[in-house]
RNA sequence: AGGGGCGUAGCUCAGUGGUAGAGCAGCGGCCUUUUAAGCCGAAGGUCGUGGGUUCGAUCCCCACCGCCCCUACCA
C-alpha cells in the first residue's frame, strides 16, 4: 500500500513543517493578519519596554475604595500592562479585561475617548494579546472599578487563542503541557504554585533562623545510597562513567556534618524509577536538614514546630481544610509502630497483639500469620505473607498494613525495626528498633528522620547485609567513602527529610501530586508514532506488529 | 504491571449501522456602561490511528496510541 511507504519515509517530512504552523490555523492566520496590520497602522510589532505604575492586581488593591465621587474630585491615573483576558466590544466603544500581578482589571475604551486611529488599533487586538493601557479610574454603572483608557498600546501578540471561556481549560493533560495556558486561565492552579513558593520560602526562613545552612550536593551519583529504591541510570562521556540520579542526599550531607557543617540543610529533587500516581512523580522535592548534637525526640519537636508554623502562615490557621477532613497541626499524636499495629488492629481480626508479642523474638510472624487468615477470609489485603521476611521487616509490614491508612491527623510513629533502617542508631535498650520516626498527614508519610548511626563498623556491617540481601532497590556496592567519613567522627546527630510536594498538596488542599508540580512528567507526545506504528502492522494477514519492541 | 473508563469542530460536549450537531472561540454585519454582552449571517470535521465484519462503519469487533480512575511497589 502507498500508505506504508509514506509511512516509511514520513519522519523526514515532518521536520519540514513551518515550526509556527499551529493548530487552530485559521484564527493562527487570522491573528498574524492582525499583526499585519497593525505594523501597517504604523505601530512596532513587538515593542520593546512599556512603563507601568501599578500592576492589574495593584489597582485593585489600592483604589479598591475609592467611590465614584471621590475618583471623580480627586481623579487617579495609571498605567497598566497585560494580557486580555476578556473582550466586550460594543461598536464604537468596549469593555475588556486584562490580568497581570495576578489580578484583574477592567479597562474601557471609547472611540471618541482614545481618538479614531487608536479605535482601529483596538479593533485588530485579539482576546490573549499582552497591551499597556493608561487612563484614569472611574466607576462603571455596576460600579466595577475600571480604567477609562487614554492609550493602549500592544505590547505583544497572542496568535494562539486562549482556552474556551467558561469551562477553561479542563483537558488535564494539556493543564500539564500546557501549564502556561493553565496558569493564564486558572486561578486556583496559579494560586497553588504562588503558594508553593510561600511555603519553600517559609522553610528556608525556619531553617535560617535556627543557624542552619542552606547546601547542594550532587544530582549524579557513582554510588547509590541514602535510601532504599530503584534509581535512574546515566553516563558521563568524558569520565566515561556511569552515574545514579540520586535517590537521597544523605550520605553527602552527613560528609558535610563530619566536615563542621553542624547544622545543614537543602531542598532540592530526588529521582526515583517507581510508579507514577496521586502521590508518587519520578522526580520530587525533598527537605533534608541535619542538625549535629541533637536526637530524634528533638526532631519530632522541631517538625510539630516547622508544620504548625507554616499552617499557619501559609492558610492562616493550624487546622487546615483537605478534602472532607480538618487536619489539625496544632496537636500531634506519637504512637511507637508497635503500639499502631495494636491500637488500629481491626476487631473482626480477633484479640489485638500486645506490645510485648509484637517485640518478641517470632512474635511479628505470629500475627502476620493471624492477619494473614483474617485477610484471606474477608478478601482484604494481607501482608506479605514470605516466611523469608524477618521480624522487623514484618512488623513493618503489618504496620503499612493495619495502621498506615488510619493516620489522617498528625502522628509520628517512632522506633522502627532495625532491619528496615539501615541508617538509624539502635535504641540503647532495645536494639531491635531504631531511634527512627515518620510523621503521617492524610495517610501520606510526609517525613521521616532519625538519630544518624555514626559507628562506622555499624554501619558497615548494615551497609553489607543490604548488598547481601540483594533485590532492585538494594545497594549493589557498600559506599567505603561515606563509611571512611564515619571513621573521621560524625557526632551524635539527628537528621530528618520531608517531602515537599506532599507538604503543598496538604496546604494547597491538593489531592494529586501533580496539581502541585509544574511540570510533571508525562508520557512523551509522538502523535506521529501511532500512525506510523498501525501502518506498518496494516495488512490483514496479521504480523502481529512485529514493528516496535516495547 | 492488572482491572475499569474516555478519545467527535480550536475549546466544552451531544449524537446515530446510511459519512454529523449545540454552545463558546474565530470570520462578516449592527451596536458608546458591558461583564457567559446582545442580535443577524456565513464558515469550520480523514468522528484518536490501523485493520476486520457489512452493500455501507463515527457507531459493532480486534489491535495499537494517548489520557483519567482504581488496585499492587516506592516518598
Amino acid at each position: 500500500m502507498a500508505r506504508q511507504i509514506v509511512g516509511a519515509h514520513g519522519h523526514g517530512h515532518r521536520k519540514e513543517v513551518d515550526p509556527l504552523e499551529f493548530e487552530p490555523q485559521d484564527q493562527f492566520q487570522q491573528r498574524l493578519k492582525n499583526l499585519g496590520e497593525i505594523a501597517g497602522l504604523g505601530h512596532v510589532a513587538y515593542p520593546r519596554k512599556f512603563v507601568w505604575t501599578h500592576t492589574a492586581k495593584e489597582v485593585g488593591d489600592q483604589f479598591g475604595e475609592r467611590t465614584a465621587e471621590q475618583l471623580t474630585a480627586e481623579p487617579v491615573e495609571v498605567r497598566a500592562a497585560g494580557r486580555i483576558v476578556a473582550l466586550r466590544p460594543h461598536g464604537k466603544a468596549a469593555f475588556a479585561h486584562i490580568a497581570g500581578g495576578g489580578g484583574r482589571l477592567q479597562i474601557y475604551v471609547r472611540q471618541d475617548v482614545v481618538g479614531e486611529e487608536t479605535y482601529k488599533l483596538f479593533r485588530l487586538l485579539d482576546l490573549g494579546d499582552i497591551v499597556g493601557v493608561s487612563g484614569h479610574l472611574f466607576r462603571t454603572k455596576t460600579n466595577e472599578l475600571s480604567v477609562k483608557v487614554e492609550k493602549i498600546e500592544l505590547l505583544s501578540k497572542a496568535l494562539l487563542p486562549l482556552p474556551e471561556k467558561w469551562h477553561g481549560l479542563a483537558d488535564i493533560e494539556q493543564r500539564y503541557r500546557r501549564r502556561y495556558l493553565d496558569l493564564i486561565v486558572n486561578q486556583g492552579a496559579r494560586e497553588i504554585f504562588i503558594r508553593r513558593a510561600q511555603i519553600i520560602r517559609e522553610i528556608r526562613r525556619f531553617f535560617d533562623a535556627r543557624g542552619y545552612s542552606e547546601v547542594e550536593t550532587p544530582m549524579m551519583h557513582p554510588i547509590l545510597g541514602g535510601a532504599t529504591a530503584r534509581p535512574f541510570v546515566t553516563h558521563h562521556n568524558t569520565f566515561d562513567m556511569d552515574l545514579y540520579l540520586r535517590i537521597a542526599p544523605e550520605l553527602y550531607l552527613k560528609r558535610l556534618v563530619v566536615g563542621g557543617i553542624d547544622r545543614v540543610y537543602e531542598i532540592n529533587r530526588n529521582f526515583r524509577n517507581e510508579g507514577i500516581d496521586a502521590i508518587h512523580q519520578p522526580e520530587f522535592t525533598m527537605l533534608e536538614f541535619y542538625q549535629a548534637y541533637s536526637d530524634y525526640l528533638e526532631l519530632m519537636d522541631m517538625t510539630e514546630e516547622l508544620f504548625r508554623g507554616l499552617a499557619e502562615k501559609v492558610t492562616g490557621s493550624a487546622q487546615i481544610k483537605y478534602g472532607e477532613q480538618t487536619i489539625d497541626f496544632a496537636r500531634f499524636e506519637r504512637l511507637s509502630m508497635r503500639e499502631a499495629i495494636v491500637k488500629y488492629w481491626p476487631s473482626a481480626a480477633g484479640a489485638a497483639p500486645t506490645v510485648a508479642e509484637l517485640s518478641a523474638e517470632g512474635g511479628p510472624g505470629r500475627v502476620a500469620g493471624r492477619f494473614h487468615t483474617y485477610a484471606r477470609a474477608h478478601g482484604i489485603d494481607s501482608v506479605a505473607n514470605g516466611t523469608k521476611l524477618s521480624d522487623g521487616e514484618l512488623t513493618g509490614e503489618l504496620f503499612e498494613t493495619i495502621a498506615e491508612a488510619h493516620l489522617v491527623q498528625p502522628t509520628f510513629i517512632y522506633d522502627f525495626p532495625t532491619a528496615i533502617s539501615p541508617l538509624s542508631k539502635q535504641k540503647a535498650d532495645d536494639p531491635s528498633v531504631t531511634e527512627r520516626f515518620e510523621l503521617f498527614v492524610a495517610g501520606m508519610e510526609l517525613a521521616n528522620g532519625f538519630s544518624e548511626l555514626n559507628d562506622p563498623f555499624d554501619q558497615e556491617r548494615r551497609f553489607r547485609a543490604q548488598v547481601e540481601k540483594g533485590g532492585q532497590e538494594a545497594p549493589k556496592e557498600v559506599d567505603m567513602e561515606y563509611i571512611r567519613a564515619l571513621a573521621h567522627g560524625l557526632p551524635p546527630t539527628a537528621g530528618e527529610g520531608v517531602g515537599i510536594d506532599r507538604l503543598v498538596m496538604l496546604l494547597t488542599d491538593s489531592h494529586a501530586i501533580r496539581e502541585v508540580v509544574l511540570f510533571p512528567l508525562l508520557r512523551a507526545e509522538s502523535p506521529d508514532a501511532a500512525a506510523d506504528d498501525a501502518s506498518s502492522q496494516g495488512s490483514s494477514g496479521g504480523s502481529d506488529s512485529g514493528g516496535k519492541a516495547k
